[in-house]
DNA sequence: TCACCATCTGAACAGTGTTCAGGGCGCTAA
DNA sequence: TTAGCGCCCTGAACACTGTTCAGATGGTGA
């Protein structure tokens, strides 16, 4: 009996209808412009209709941050398994310089999905969404892969640890891309060449060996948002 | 005739608790979530009657907004006058170090200014309320001025434009405060810790003398926000 | 053929920002 | 004192929003 799938395929189909409209007009007119009635409109269904498909417009918000985080891990590939290739062109640290950059072009090819991903903050518990971070976490884990290939080839110092290296690279061009996105910046401050700059002159802070306060805490977390793991889920 | 001065002084009084209780509840519940119906109930004024102060709910935004720069200017004291003075105890570039911690600070103590001042995407066009920004305006020109009197005492290379320094020693911590009040960093990674390395690796690199990109864009920009200000307003 | 069941719709509820005619009250001038 | 003027505020309404639910619809399996 193929009607069970087929009736499957169909409400796959309904739903990925939903969720490009949805990205379409989140893109076009912003996140809180856009109304459940609107993206009902757009696919030629009754709003209601919308909740059978999603238990609420925020999960909506979810999905497409999910699909946010792989879009950012297809545009930012890094060698492969996360290991730094020895017969590449470039040296490890050019290799990261890339990957972290990549990051702040997806912030200017994806601005909705890099608001919606680190920014915004009117959708409530982002960091309860368990499986959005999947793929954020395999491509952290990957970019920290890369640093401590970087460090082991001796581009950056061994006294470094490559979690905290991490986020100090990332950080400063989610600042630079939110400052840009929410127009807080000029484009006449040239904001790419400024977040160039921020990345060339992290690394060669990085490489200064300077001792770091946030060196040494417990354990580094798999989870981007901070809620106690150890707490049953209700 | 003392009349009117008492209404404008009465209609003033109203004015300043619209906006106490547009803060409050702005703190307490978030910007989104706080609507007109709120603020009048709280202040036992009708829906309509804050009409007759602010012309819309963004207008009450905006004049938060222009508070909290005046705020974060009165937080991050700089010298006087913007010049560095001789006989303070620190040297030029501690005094900038604690300057541009203390813009990380506002964001600890006041997240829904910060968040209103830096990050919020759902209000339009911050860029055009104009008297926002004049204490924004004063505050960054002092840190310029004293970013310059760290170049001229010698602590930063010569070949360093104080304006794009300026630019990259803040935008990192603005990033590190977007992620911290978007709750998308754990307080077990210690973002102050980060955000204090963050500062120290980026003078590091600053000192390191690199050679920027953005040095020389044409002139610098005393806005904030990027409109053309030789376009005629509409 | 008929009962079943998932799916979709129309209507409604409670909430939002905003507008507007009108009432009430204090001030000014006759 | 009183008439009138003008400001300020209110109640009601409009057009929205996210969400819920009874009921119509129509394909499915017996």
């Amino acid at each position: 009996m193929g009607i069970k799938e087929r009736q499957e395929r169909d409400r796959e189909t309904v739903r990925r209808a939903i969720l490009d409209a949805a990205r379409d007009l989140f893109v076009s007119e912003g996140y809180a412009n856009v109304s459940i009635r609107k993206i009902a409109e757009r696919i030629e269904y009754s709003p209601a209709a919308l909740y059978s498909y999603f238990p609420s417009k925020d999960d909506i918000f979810f999905a497409l941050a999910a699909e946010g985080f792989t879009r950012l891990n297809e545009a930012a590939p890094i060698g492969s398994g996360g290991r730094f290739h020895p017969a590449a062109p470039a040296t490890p640290l050019d290799h990261l310089r890339e990957s972290v950059w990549r990051i702040y072009q997806f912030s200017y090819d994806h601005p909705e999905y890099f608001a919606l991903m680190f920014l915004d903050r009117t959708v409530p518990r982002l960091s309860q969404a368990d499986e959005c971070f999947v793929s954020a976490r395999e491509g952290k884990e990957r970019l920290r892969a890369l640093i401590q290939s970087c460090i082991d080839a001796g581009d950056l110092p061994a006294t470094l640890r490559a979690e905290v290296a991490l986020r100090l690279l990332t950080v400063g061009l989610v600042g630079m891309a939110a400052l840009r996105i929410s127009h807080r910046i000029s484009e006449r401050e040239r904001p790419d060449a400024l977040a160039r700059d921020l990345l060339d002159v992290t690394i060669a802070g990085l490489q200064s060996g300077l001792a770091l306060r946030s060196y040494s805490f417990e354990e580094w977390p798999l989870e981007i948002a901070a809620h106690d793991p150890s707490s049953p889920s209700s």
